[in-house]
DNA sequence: ACCATAACTGACGCATCAGTCAGGTCTGAT
DNA sequence: ATCAGACCTGACTGATGCGTCAGTTATGGT
């Protein structure tokens, strides 16, 4: 019931609210640290009314990582409109990843949902699916540069596991403040790998 | 007082207990949901013995996460030993950390420790250190097989870091239970990895 | 045999939170 | 003006789990 209702405007935007304060609060203490209370307090309203939109807890928090996980996909897409070049898609699409400003908190969300998708199958699955739409995204622009023979043909899956799973390990680092990994020093260990793979020549 | 007692082993040892307990906990659950009660039973005591040898719960947790930096070290060495040329030496310290059974929960204990080094500043720093260490060990090895001649002569921190921070990102992958991340595809992502860019000739 | 103290424990106090409930207000349609 | 139902909330309940404490048992030295 009311799911249906003829003015879903409020449910819509009040849920969004929620998740997006819960997004946040997972990026600072830590979904195991966040308290319906602090939900409740940066809506602006009480824990009764979360519940009222959510039936328990988990759900908040689990919604949320959907949530998330949608969120860095339109970002993705966003980032290649528009752009037709290989290198420039490839480049683009990871810098959209690039741990800057808001995207920031974004790897700090994926740090909670690995931990907690290694308990819940419900995250586990949708961890599964994020990281293989993510890597097939990748690996199509790399696979495209490849038959335009832009790109060397390196093994295009391997090649991009390798790309991707340095991606998450940097930004672990990142996440841990280590001042030896900044945001630049970063985008250059990404894409010099990628540059050295796919575009410099063998002599 | 009473830690420089005449007779040292029962506290050692039942400190031992505890952390390993712990350890174990910790990796199959996670640290959020470690209780005091699972530990003591697992020990086969009572949670009030737990806090004879431990002040808080915290320091439990935190005591086992510096126990489990120090493991790693010792396995470090010990696949060192009595190996000089320096692709075996690689090749043995890398192997020595792939996740295969007592190492495979061990990484998830890196997972956990990850997040909880985001919030507090003494695990930060532990990490820290650790991760520090980890790399100036690879990177000596590196480094010296590089000054013998028989790596080429790729900057060494770059690659080390390229390298472990993919690492890091396999272990995660394999940790969510990803089939495409197998322990022999992990093997051969890193190893082949290290021999492409400091084994083959540029030609 | 005795004692000091290390080692251990059951029972309990206490704080924290998720979730409920009974009832309130607000809004748009008739 | 009335009403149905969406929207909201303060106050409460119940469960959970850390840490304490008063007291017991084990142990090694003299």
């Amino acid at each position: 019931m009311g799911r249906m209702s003829p003015r879903p405007s409020v449910e819509l935007r009040r849920r969004e609210d929620v998740l997006l304060a819960t997004w946040e609060l997972i990026a600072e203490v830590g979904h195991a640290r966040v308290r319906m209370v602090d939900i409740a307090r940066r809506v602006g309203t009480s824990t009764a009314t979360i519940h009222y939109y959510f039936k328990t807890k988990d759900d908040v928090l689990a919604e949320t990582f959907r949530f998330a996980v949608a969120d860095a996909r339109r970002r993705s897409e966003a980032a290649l409109v528009g752009i037709d070049d290989p290198w420039g898609r490839l480049t683009a699409v990871l810098e959209a990843h690039l741990p800057r400003q808001k995207v920031a908190k974004e790897w700090l969300i994926w740090l909670e949902l690995w931990n907690e998708a290694r308990i819940q199958p419900s995250l586990r699955t949708l961890n599964a699916r994020a990281y293989g739409h993510w890597i097939d995204l990748v690996e199509g622009i790399v696979r495209d540069g490849q038959e335009r023979g832009v790109f060397r043909p390196v093994p295009s899956h391997d090649f991009v596991l390798r790309l991707l799973t340095m991606m998450d390990g940097i930004a672990i680092q990142h996440a841990m403040g280590s001042r030896q990994v900044t945001v630049a020093h970063a985008r250059e260990l990404l894409l010099g790998f990628a540059r050295e793979q796919l575009l410099e020549s063998t002599d």
